[in-house]
DNA sequence: GCGTCAAATCGAAAAATGTCAATTTGATAT
DNA sequence: ATATCAAATTGACATTTTTCGATTTGACGC
């Protein structure tokens, strides 16, 4: 069960659209939290908040520099994430319904 | 903004570890909802709120059989998902930053 | 028709989440 | 040391989500 709540967490992340539009600008590089909340109607605790949830899940890093934070992406944890995506859509023999650990033999060959 | 509140209902339908679980079940093929229930500690009404929810964002297809319903995973769906996490998270000229709409060459070619 | 079974819906309660204004924390500049 | 600025944290509130028991719906067999 472990396996799951860790890896859903990246989704749940993304589950709200600002967050995913949060990492979609940040695909293109590293930006710092005033950059974002510049594209936002939102408050600056609010977008915090959300840059917490972001970190927490592992696919957004934070760098600290002076008075800035720089937040950019995590490419380990986006390769897990679409990994366990594959794992747990496409058939395969070990299934979870015959009680085995997953396994995507196809995600592994694209990785 | 359609687009992403549009693609991240898969991820928040996935962002709830047993409806991951759910859907890494039907992955092995189609089960009627009470093969599902089998697995869960969970009562019928809650079960079926899960999959109501894992329907609506198109991931998980019904199909009605005199008193059973059977459940199983959509591949368009489950491909256009897989293309909106790599037009997210992937690095690209047109780039939300510079207010285009969003493209990801690299996953159209894999898909 | 009548009872039974699978699944959906309803209504309510508890828990989690998103949001903001206000405050705090650190770092920088004067 | 004081003021200022970026970002995190706190506390409060409204909304959404999860969950259950009870009920309803629809299909089947007698």
């Amino acid at each position: 069960m472990d396996y799951y709540l860790e890896n859903t967490k990246v989704f749940k992340a993304l589950g709200e659209p600002k967050r995913a539009m949060i990492v979609d600008m940040l695909s293109c590089g590293e930006l710092c939290a005033c950059n974002i909340l510049e594209k936002f109607e939102m408050s600056q605790s609010t977008l915090s908040h959300h840059m917490k949830i972001l970190c927490e899940c592992g696919i957004v890093k934070a760098r600290e520099e002076g008075k800035w934070t720089y937040y950019s992406l995590d490419d380990e944890t986006i390769s897990k994430t679409k990994q366990f995506f594959c794992a747990i859509t496409s058939n395969k023999e070990n299934c979870i319904c015959r009680d085995n650990s997953n396994y995507c033999k196809e995600c592994n060959e694209n990785e």
